[in-house]
DNA sequence: CGTTGCCTTGACGCCGGGGGCAAGGATTAC
DNA sequence: GTAATCCTTGCCCCCGGCGTCAAGGCAACG
């Protein structure tokens, strides 16, 4: 199949064919005329690769994962590279759910003490201070 | 002062200063030889920015802050469009941390699974299958 | 034979938040 | 006087992952 029919069976462009293939992550047979074209295997690569981007794995992350699947395995995980991948990932997530998760009760505190000053400020009209005490 | 002693006293640089100012973000006064020049006021004004900054909040997400604390008002949270980017910005922070709890426990998962196939594939050596069967 | 519609390469644009450098003016220190 | 710091503007660079032309080839249909 051609780069058109690709791009369209996964769901993307043939500018991001022609880009994986610049970054040498999916390189393309050409027909006699100059065209690129691929198989169903090249499918299953690109498939990969859109998975792992789609939960926000750089490109160069991908590699081994496509390596993999060209070597012949069964699937991108199957070869050692591919888990220190994942590893790696799932640490980098930790982290990065951790710093959000700290800024999140950081600003959650932040707007809480914020509504209250504006509370205190404005609590209905200026000044609501004990309007049962005084005299009765 | 000028451009870099606020620099320095708000651990930033002259560039970024510059930057600010050409985002409408914190301009400058300038004296008779063209030098920005800059008080205290100013000093509060970058720290509020570096401090959103350092959360995460993008530039224009800031100026809410800094034109609330240029209007007078005691903190830069004291005006209700800060509590708003608040708001956003919690619900942003939210969906952001769930998605990547999403993907975290997906990658957690496949890693797992990956780990277990190849497990069955190379067990300690290949085919380590009933050790103690067969013909005693 | 012309018109679509696919394909090719090449090159620039974008986004945010600045970094870095060049060429030149101002001030200060010695 | 002059060297060392500061300051000014302006312009290009970076990152990743493409989008978006532009100019030109090749194929198939009528």
């Amino acid at each position: 199949m051609r780069i058109g029919e690709l791009a369209a069976r996964a769901g993307t462009t043939t500018r991001t064919l022609r880009y994986y293939e610049s970054r040498g992550l999916l390189p393309a047979r050409r027909t006699g005329n100059g065209y690129r074209t691929y198989d169903e295997s090249d499918l299953r690569l690109l498939r990969q690769i859109r998975t792992l981007q789609d939960f926000g794995f750089d490109l160069e992350e991908t590699r081994p994962f496509v390596e993999c699947l060209r070597a012949g395995h069964p699937a991108g995980d199957s070869c050692p590279a591919s888990l220190a991948v994942y590893r790696r990932k799932l640490d980098e997530l930790d982290a990065l759910i951790g710093q959000l998760t700290t800024v999140r009760e950081t600003v959650a505190r932040q707007l809480a003490r914020a509504e209250l000053a504006a509370e205190a400020e404005v609590p209905g009209g200026p000044e609501p201070v004990c309007e049962l005490g005084g005299d009765p």
